[in-house]
DNA sequence: TCCGATTGTTAAAACGATTCAATTCCCTCA
DNA sequence: TGAGGGAATTGAATCGTTTTAACAATCGGA
């Protein structure tokens, strides 16, 4: 059925191991040789076999992705980040989404267990650490990725987020705010919590200012309009007058239920800033504030981490932290 | 260094044919020896070697996924659409993004022909037909998403864009719009194509309707927005008052750019239609009207026909064409 | 002419799981 | 009691590639 090194090194007339040598070291084999065989396998249209090249070597040329949400820009643009910076190395990036399901992330580390991927890159979601430890022990590396890692064996590439919490909320109090509301969630989340962290720091250094936190189930779009739809129908005097949105798509949910009635005006009534600064935010009904993550090196350097240690197990982990940058839109002016 | 089935099969006492067979059809094996070789599995922390078993199998279970944009919502709606239903199958994904750009389209496929996968779904830029011959040779599916296939070999699950293209049109010039602009591009995307076919069969029925088409590179933000940049510094005579942009991504830059100096508005002096209805169309500026395509359902199709294809390789080919729909916000009233 | 080095090529042994024909064991029934 | 049958298990072959040790051929130098 398929065509194997077998098949080529028969029409060429050569052995299966001279085969293998013109597509892996063409200096050792004769030019005439090398022609003879490339002319075989162009005739045969022979490919190789990725299964059986990987079973030789051990581990696969891939290195497994998991994310939080394909859903949202922020993980896409990282997601490229490491693909391109991946391709470098002729390493390709299978890409997994947990959705924020503890499920489904064991589900894709365990896939990428059997498939004795080059090393895993995850944006944590459940308690995985015996799971990454287990992978260690086995040779197959991980650096955590918009996370700081709690267990500090092993590297991560993250922003530093308690300071983007701040920086978020220092910018509401600068701007004249007073009542602030945090909306986000899970809390179990680590960027949640952080942000959550940095904004309640900087508020307690501003007396007189308050802060009042609203979880949500999730951070999508659905959720923010659920949290913004419960702060419309408030009575002014309960309302906050500005919002700390955990992230972008949260931030663009509260954004549209506050618009929807045509009775409360932002950035007039209440401002609003999100998080992650994805593309969508300079574009929304009110130009959104948000906080900018550099996501697309999050990524490249994550890789590039990965292969450094996949290349020395020995070598010690690193925490990467990037710095968050404030992006000053009409939702806070 | 790795524990392998013979280590298990030492631990438990058994042969490795029994080990296998534990694992694979548990039922042949009697209850204590199925307990015996798991206990040994679990101690020994055994993880099955996918090449292993794909080199024996001869194909993957994983399905490769080829889309022109992860950037676009659109595109990651069908993505999960196809996961969703290729792990009711215990298939995974492997998701590549062309980008819009044909050398790495064709990277991927050597990819996914390397690894022997189930069968292939893709969203076709460059000319790839040979290709997918080839595949279809060794005995791998393909089926087209977001596009019916010129080549009527090959199953596709599509969305009638000409349909949707007409339906932009009709509903502009139902609100009074008689200079309708056309934005996106490469034309040589088909469903750009069909889009603009579409929208022209439609101003050719209505006379006093004229259209202008103005090409981008891509069909991305930043190309909307140097296009809507061109729109907005004409003077008002030249100016469409209508445009209808390819996607909606193209659709938010064109909305950014002539929001920006505040002098024109949409819908009041330029309608503004988009295409996919992603989620964040309704956030934006003016939430933004726009042509409805079932994206998970595109993917979860597709994933069906491609492992009906994959049992039977002899079934017929199928092109299932859904219908598009109208969703009218304020960018157009 | 012979020796050692160099270069090119080969044959065979892995890698780890699956599968299938062959074997063992035990039970039942005539 | 012995033949036949079913269930459980085994052993060996197989998938397609890479790798390595061994071998052959060629050549320059002594």
């Amino acid at each position: 059925m398929s065509v194997s090194v077998k098949d080529v090194a028969a029409r060429a007339g050569v052995s299966i191991g001279t085969v293998s040598n013109v597509m892996n070291r063409p200096d050792k084999v004769s030019a005439s040789t090398v022609e003879r065989v490339q002319r075989a396998i162009d005739e045969l249209g022979f490919v190789r076999n990725d299964a059986a090249r990987q079973l030789r070597a051990g581990r696969s040329m891939a290195i497994g992705l998991v994310i939080l949400d394909v859903g949202n820009p922020f993980f896409t643009d990282l997601a490229r980040g490491a693909e391109d910076k991946a391709a470098e190395s002729g390493l390709s990036i299978i890409l997994g989404n947990s959705d924020e399901r503890a499920a489904r992330e064991t589900t894709y580390l365990e896939l990428f267990e059997q498939q004795r991927v080059h090393g895993v890159l995850i944006s944590p979601f459940g308690d995985i650490t015996d799971r990454l430890h287990r992978l260690r022990d086995r040779g197959i590396p991980a650096v955590l990725v918009d996370r700081t890692s709690a267990d500090v064996s092993f590297s991560s590439v993250s922003v530093d987020d308690v300071a983007g919490g701040s920086l978020a909320v220092e910018h509401l109090i600068d701007t004249g705010r007073h009542r602030i509301a945090f909306v986000g969630g899970p809390h179990a989340i680590r960027q949640v919590a952080d942000r959550l962290e940095g904004a309640r720091a900087t508020v307690a250094r501003h007396p007189g200012v308050t802060l009042e936190v609203i979880e949500t189930a999730a951070l999508s779009v659905i959720e923010g309009r659920a949290a913004g739809v419960a702060i419309r129908e408030r009575s002014a005097a309960e309302r906050p007058d500005a919002v700390f949105a955990a992230n972008d798509l949260i931030a663009m949910g509260v954004l549209q239920a506050l618009n929807m009635q045509g009775v409360l005006h932002v950035p007039h009534d209440i401002a609003l800033i999100g998080y992650d600064d994805i593309d969508f935010a300079s574009a929304a009904v009110v130009p959104m504030s948000s906080i900018r993550q550099p996501s697309a090196m999050i990524g490249g350097t994550a890789v590039e981490i990965l292969l450094e240690e996949a290349a020395d197990p020995t070598l010690a982990p690193r925490q990467i932290v990037f710095q968050p940058e404030l992006v000053i839109r009409e939702s806070t002016s």
